[in-house]
Parts: structure tokens; C-alpha cells; sequence
DNA sequence: GTAATCAGTATCACAGAGTATACCAACTAC
DNA sequence: GTAGTTGGTATACTCTGTGATACTGATTAC
């Protein structure tokens, strides 16, 4: 009863960690979330705040994540077209996670260092 | 001088997560990490315990886990040899990662039956 | 006139992540 | 004797995520 009980919960769990990995995996997808989260909304403005990307891999990830409703892309078609990229509600659900693996991150990093 | 702090951390905190994502980055490691968190020791139980891995996957991760300390491998050469897969203290500092991706796949399935 | 910025798109190419399938030797259970 | 388990390895293949490079047309700045 208990077992079978205990079992349950453990494959619940799995699918839910697997379908959350097929949301946010990826190398690009939570950086991109959190620097939209942090206020940046020009194209150019994301990209350079995330080390690594590229412009191709910057307007694939915008694309799925605005199908998906991730993110909202406004255009302003003013003589020069601005465009910015605001995150959603259902995206900031994400805070947590990424907090966690901002926080391990750094962790990470410190205990490198002791170990050099 | 507000502003100079603000970026410095963002900077920071995109590497930090650039990091996390780098080490248990792809499809596998994060349902592998939980299930022996969870109590699987066994190299079938394991396998059994997290849907779709095929053998060679799971067999590669462990060998990759194990090399960065992960995990622990023991072997116990009796008769049938047995073989048993233990979390390290470090492994487990990947625990609020991972309740947090499962809370989220939760919610999130939620989230998609509301809406179907 | 030259360079730079903006928001991207177009092509090409590659490594490696992931899949599929079969197989091994030793042992147990029926 | 046959089927199943255990802990994997071997081989072959696909595929897609990612990278590198170049380019666009409109605009602004020097």
C-alpha cells in the first residue's frame, strides 16, 4: 500500500520533470526567459546579454517562445521599426527554477574554486 | 552606480545559470539524478524507472556521472555480480532544481487540461 | 561618404545527442 | 530446456541543435 503508493508518486514526478525538460531544454531557452525577465525587451539588448548566442539561435528560440506563449512580440512601426519582447505571466512561473540554477550555479563556482 | 550594480549581477547571474545548464544540460541527467535520489540502486531499476531511456543512454550518463563524482558505483562481486548506484553529497545539492522543474511539470499539466 | 545600429534572414556545415536493435555471459525460476 | 533477469557493450543510423558567416534595407551619427 505504501510501496505501491511510493511508486505512483515516483513516475508522476518523472513525467512531470520530463515534460518540463521538454519545455526549457535547450541551451538557449532560460537564459533567454531570464534576461527578458530582467527587463530587457530590444533584440539586440537580449543578445547581448546573454554570452554565446547568436543572432540565428536568438530569432529561432524568440519564435517557438512566442508560439508558445511565452513571450509577446509588439512591433511599432514608427519610422525606424522598434520591436520588444515582453514575457508573459506563464513565463515568469519559471522564476524558480531558474533561481535555483542561478543559485547552484554559483555555488558551483565557489566550490571549484576551493578545490583549485 | 545603480545601474552599473544592476548589470554586473545580471551578468553574473547569466553565467551562473549558463553553467548550471552546461553540467546537467540534455534529455536524461536531471531524471537520473532524482531516480537514485530516490532510492533505485540497480542499473535495471533505474533503467525501468524513467521512461524512454534506452540502455545505452542511461549506461553513457552513468559512466559520465560517475566521472564527475555524481555518483558512486559499487560493485559487489558475488556470485551473480551485483552492482548498486548511490548519490554523492553533491548530487543532492541538485534538489531544489529538481523539485522545482517537477512542481512546474505539475502545474503545467494543469495548466494544459484547463485549457483543452 | 563611411561607419554603425536596428531586427532579423539565408546558407552551409558539423558534432554529438539520441534512437534502434541485437548481442553477451552468468544466473534463477519453472 | 526454455524463458527471464542482471549489467551492460557493439554497431549503425538519424537528426537536430548549434555554430559560422554573410547579407539586407532603413536609419542615424560623424
Amino acid at each position: 500500500m505504501a510501496k505501491a503508493a511510493l511508486v505512483r508518486n515516483q513516475a508522476e514526478e518523472v513525467n512531470a520533470l520530463q515534460d518540463t525538460i521538454y519545455v526549457i531544454g535547450g541551451k538557449w531557452k532560460l537564459p533567454i526567459i531570464n534576461s527578458i525577465c530582467n527587463g530587457n525587451k530590444r533584440f539586440r539588448e537580449i543578445e547581448r546579454s546573454i554570452p554565446g548566442i547568436t543572432t540565428r539561435m536568438l530569432s529561432r528560440e524568440l519564435k517557438e517562445m512566442e508560439m508558445n506563449k511565452l513571450i509577446k512580440r509588439t512591433v511599432y512601426p514608427d519610422s525606424p521599426v522598434l520591436v520588444e519582447y515582453e514575457s508573459t505571466p506563464y513565463c515568469k512561473t519559471f522564476g524558480n527554477i531558474i533561481l535555483a540554477m542561478i543559485e547552484w550555479g554559483k555555488e558551483h563556482k565557489k566550490y571549484i574554486q576551493e578545490e583549485a
